[in-house]
DNA sequence: TAGATTGTTAATCGATTAACAATC
DNA sequence: TAGATTGTTAATCGATTAACAATC
């Protein structure tokens, strides 16, 4: 079992790893032992050697002639990304984001597994979504303490984002993923990820608008990366 | 009127540009006539002349002394992602994503419209949500032909979103919002952009690695960003 | 061996930050 | 005027791409 790095790996990396894992596992069901950095490459439309120095920040090393080893790719990658061991999280917010996370089968895969919903609503308290209960916020700390629950969810409305997050941090929360458009402001030690749509919006209109008002230049946009 | 400019306008500032919009709104409402760059800045954690630079690169300028015009700022950065027209969306896929993204009230301050939702589930079909109707996919393209709606949102299974990207591009949509997990292969003319959770979800969970497993360098992870 | 592929080192490109003059 | 703030030019930083040697 490799060595995984941890220090001087970049964001950009980060971000593209899981994108590699669908055609590597679509490889390994093929009967493939090794796939090569042009064949994961040509996929993306990225060049072969940033695949190669992305595997190789995380301390993966092919073989020439042959590629990667693609177990022990799968593998490497899920190690570095904490994807082998299953994280739980509660989500906030039962409405229907959290609802459509909390029945999104897919999260496993991707080493996160919802346990359970909150909500501040009667309306909702006590529905199951997916085979997850939809629980009083009130019990919110003590489950967090009590399961060691390290990720929070937030899929509340945008006014009531900062108070649910100080109240997952009070609880004990050690990662934020926010899918509301409020910009948290919390402890630097605790980990928040945004879900910033608008600006995943902003990019599509922005292209549009050139695309619309001035014809030719769509052309020359910047490529599709987010 | 200022001149908006296009070419030249990169990407991360493309990404920006949204966020400051709250913030300017909030100053607006507080009868604010002029914003300073820092005063933006320092809410967001940014060095000021990257402000500067994002708003010089869509062509708003300051005044030495007092800052920017807020109401200036505000429409320039709306014309710029084309906010000021609203842009029609029909989504693709009734489930609770779907259902998610059309009762947020929020997307019409982001120039997007959704129009109605479009499921093959006749258990769906017919169903209002947030004053939308959930129409068949049967219909699509002739409504997307009628209305000459520009974007298609998609939220379907991830097996049924590239026939579905293929049936909104054969409709004369010209852009994509894919919130599926699904990588598109489509003509380079269609604007597509990614909503990639399992990016996201990647950024999280390393440094829930890093502060867990090796707890003395979560304070020197990269900042968050997106 | 020959050739495909990796891994490394240098060059390029783009975005951010620093320094500082210009302005109101 | 003095001082806060903008706008520009240069320096730094980081990520990507290019060139090429090493390897199986």
């Amino acid at each position: 079992m490799k060595e995984i790095t941890r220090e001087g790996v970049s964001y950009m990396t980060i971000r593209r790893l899981p994108q590699y894992m669908p055609l590597l596992r679509a490889a390994l069901d093929a009967g493939d032992h090794c796939v090569s950095s042009t064949k994961i490459s040509d996929f993306f439309g990225l060049d072969p050697v940033l695949v190669r120095k992305d595997l190789a920040s995380i301390g993966i090393t092919g073989q020439a002639r042959l590629g990667f080893p693609v177990r022990e790719l799968i593998g490497g990658i899920e190690r570095f990304l904490g994807w082998d061991n299953l994280s739980e999280a509660f989500v906030i917010g039962a409405g229907n984001l959290g609802r459509a996370l909390a029945g999104y089968g897919g999260f496993g895969q991707h080493g996160l597994k919802i346990v359970a919903l909150f909500d501040t609503d009667p309306e909702k308290v006590g529905k199951v979504i997916a085979g997850k209960r939809v629980t009083d916020m009130t019990k919110f700390a003590s489950l967090v303490e009590r399961l060691r629950v390290p990720i929070a969810i937030l899929t509340v409305p945008p006014e009531a984002a900062q108070d649910a997050a100080d109240a997952a941090i009070a609880a004990g929360i050690k990662a934020i993923w926010n899918f509301t458009p409020t910009k948290l402001t919390l402890p630097d030690a605790i980990i928040v990820e945004q879900v910033d749509l608008a600006a995943s919006l902003a990019v599509l209109s922005s292209r549009l608008v050139s695309a619309t008002r001035t014809p030719r230049q769509y052309e020359e946009q910047p490529v599709n990366d987010m």
